[in-house]
DNA sequence: GATGAATGAGAGTTCATTCAT
DNA sequence: AATGAATGAACTCTCATTCAT
């Protein structure tokens, strides 16, 4: 079962995005998705096993697509420097462009039990890798330091990235979350050399 | 109503760690907590307006204690980068020797409607504020940069630390989470200097 | 939501009446009507907004159908004696040969908060309307007095009668409620003319 | 158990008639009254068996005198137009002058199960008692006619004259409801007669 | 594939009543 | 007698999910 594809799937998703970051996850029926989408309940069952489906989903497909759209980006960089600054412009611009998305990926997404969520954790490690790459490539460069531990500079990196929009997300949304690149890039490559 | 105070409501808050940390937050039930607290039912809403409110008081329990122990250590401190590292150190030794706490701090309380959540956001200020003044405390002693923007500073602290204690959260704590402190410091340090 | 009309919800209307009347409303919970009616608890949701409502719902389809029965009678009626005669006998018999509904009627309905209830006392007026009308027919007529006031006299034949049915609907129905009709009308009409 | 005498018996009694009329009596709280008395809620249960015995007693003690009273009145009567007339004076008087009463006795007594009180039922028939011996009277007097059931003459009158304290007791009371008694009056002797 | 009426499990909350002090 | 903290039974309503059409 769950097609997970077909224009109804997008119908579904795209409705999905607007209802969460409008009600919240919790607050959102599975009734209410359908008439935005402009399908029956029932339907939503033949593209999603169930509603928690339908936030993990989201969440993949965005993920993908934002993976997919900063790897782009790094590949006409010619450093790590120029790399990380592209994650941190990346990550910044693609949410601070989309506000709907931002919500659902900063609030609503952590509504639902951590504890099982493979389908949340298995994308988003996808763009760990990308960081932890980054950094490997900064030490064989010789520009960041060697006795930094990958792993933990990565959690230092996103959870960084993450909080900035975390408050942006949360907040009238009155600045350009984007032109916050700079100064965070600043922070964090320092931290790195 | 609710008296916030007494020996049962500690009784019922202790209680309500251990089964959120167990069960998360939505799966447990009002009769668990009670159950688990030994006390009725109805005793819990002599307590607590209702289910979320008793979140939400943990939560600021916790704070109030974790900022007031945090005050406390930075008064021994000699000068920002100390007290930097204090803060560092003191949140990731707390959550680490805590592993119930931690589990709902970062987890659970991000189960509830953010939108609405002064109760949780104000508790955390208190947080955010101690980290500004240390930043602001750098930039007068000369040993932080003045280009600095407090606030994105701040937010890059915190959400780095955030960040490594959810890592350790959610994994199988196999690690010593007080450990990190040093890489994380400095990794944070250089980034202000 | 509430669609209040269809097979099951005529179904459900009619549950309630035998519950009601057997249990008396408050005791009566929505679960036992969902059985009664061979459907489920949520399935009493669809077409009715909330318990109350069921009972408001009963008291509206009785006396629309109440009502219009009873201006029928009257159509064939050649004076307002007649009519006022055909107004105690038709109230009395109707309620005389359904006690479920009389007991609904009389008992149940004055369980709910009538300072809300709109529901309850607009499809009344139709019937306090029908009994003016023949009052002001019989001044009109030259048969009742003219120094009447017609609200007041339409709350003492109402109340009048009500009160021979309540007294009924409370006792264990020995006796036939609509041979009291003569006697009733009798005692009314006098006091008109 | 259950006193049902002393200082603070009345002082509930009083406080609950101010409650119910306000907030109705499935609305009121039991510690509301208490409240409202200035006891604690177990205090109540010194005086009351339970909360259906506070508005069946106010129920009692209101009937009681207001029986005792009319007595008093009857008293004074010479024949039994006389005394039909301070029946219906002294019914619509009281009432109109105690609103609270009023629509603690005309509605909110109506919310408890009909089926079971005798407390109810009881005081009650000490007045359909007065009223039925006047009309005993009349007969032997031979003011009121002989082929008149006295039952249904009681239910005829009782009901009218309820009626029009219902509708005053649901209604803004813009109008005193003691100008009705001499209408009312003469509706009701002429049927007799 | 699509529908949407029907299902029924599930839990938060209230509040009359009790009883140790 | 008086207190009021504690009890725990009771029940409405919601909404994710199913399935006959």
């Amino acid at each position: 079962m769950a097609k997970r594809t077909g224009e109804k799937y997008f119908a579904i998703l795209e409705a999905a995005v607007k209802t969460f970051a409008r009600y919240g996850y919790h607050r959102t029926r599975v009734s209410d998705i359908a008439r935005e989408a402009g399908v029956a309940d029932g339907t939503v069952y033949i593209y999603f096993e169930k509603k928690e489906d339908i936030l993990i989903s989201l969440f993949q497909e965005m993920m993908t697509q934002f993976v997919e759209g900063l790897r782009q980006q790094l590949a006409e960089c010619r450093n790590c420097n120029e790399k990380l600054a592209a994650v941190v412009s990346y990550h910044l611009n693609t949410l601070g462009n989309r506000p709907e998305q931002a919500k659902v990926t900063q609030i609503e997404l952590r509504q639902i039990d951590q504890t099982i969520n493979e389908g949340i954790s298995q994308p988003l490690l996808n763009y760990f890798k990308v960081i932890e790459e980054v950094i490997a490539e900064g030490q064989k460069e010789g520009l960041y330091r060697h006795n930094l531990n990958i792993r933990t500079a990565r959690k230092v990196i996103f959870g960084a990235i993450d909080e900035v929009v975390t408050c942006w997300a949360m907040s009238k949304k009155a600045y350009d979350l984007g032109s916050l690149a700079g100064p965070v890039y600043d922070l964090l490559v320092r931290g790195l050399q």
